[in-house]
DNA sequence: CTGTATCCCGGCCGATACTG
DNA sequence: CAGTATCGGCCGGGATACAG
């Protein structure tokens, strides 16, 4: 781990978009935000939402986003085990951004006939044997 | 070159959001995006302000941002060479999102001390020869 | 269910040198 | 001035197996 990365940033007026960017790279920071922009969520919850993630990489970045700050990760002790990610305030101050990002998307992407083929993902997932693709 | 990578889009309804970050991402491009909004700007005037950025970085990315739309290039057949970037129509539309970067890095970082550091860099930029740093 | 531990490959990106 | 070419390190991140 040690995660080291945050370092330097050039020290221009952009280095507060920089410095952003920074936080919520690392391919799916962004995402996992958005949706847990629409409330608290089991950690098997954002898999589902995130088809093409692992286990592993998930792991990772919900651990990077709790240690900013953005994240709060409430586990239940009870088997089997219960854990629950939500934003913190902090995290909340991002809506604006994630919002921003998901306008643009929605508005300047064209993968039309991906619209659809998002609808039963989750069914196509839930049994990863098919491997249609 | 080939630049593939806008590939394996997750597909929930944050795809989109994934999507936009896929477009600019690349540890520069927002930066430089930022930048190009303030108007246009030659070659080395971007490197002025990007201290850290190296020459085949800022190409790369460059050209990369033209591919995608949001970047024009201007060569002007004269030496030496001289040659514009500008933001098109399309990479105007990403002004929200950028904006949106700028405010919250302005409004949650803090490198208190890096705000002052930051008001010369240009003068110490401007001659190159310096090379105080 | 929710992780952690390993292995390892691809490519991002930096350093450096050369060109029109 | 504005690039292109080449080499290489480092680490992001995927696959897989194991654990509480």
């Amino acid at each position: 781990m040690t995660r080291i990365r945050h370092q330097s940033l050039d020290c221009s007026p952009g280095c507060a978009v920089e410095a952003t960017l920074q936080l919520i790279d690392g391919k799916w920071k962004g995402v996992i935000l958005y949706h847990l922009l629409q409330g608290t969520l089991r950690f098997n919850a954002i898999r589902k939402r995130l088809p093409n993630i692992t286990q592993r990489m998930l792991t990772t970045q919900l651990r990077e986003l709790e240690r900013d700050g953005f994240v709060l990760r409430t586990v239940y002790p009870e088997v089997p085990p219960k854990v629950e990610y939500s934003l913190t305030p902090r995290g909340r101050t991002l809506e604006p951004v994630i919002l921003a990002l998901k306008a643009w998307g929605d508005e300047h992407t064209e993968f039309r006939h991906g619209r659809e083929a998002c609808a039963d993902h989750d069914e196509i997932l839930t049994s990863a044997a098919k491997r249609t693709k």
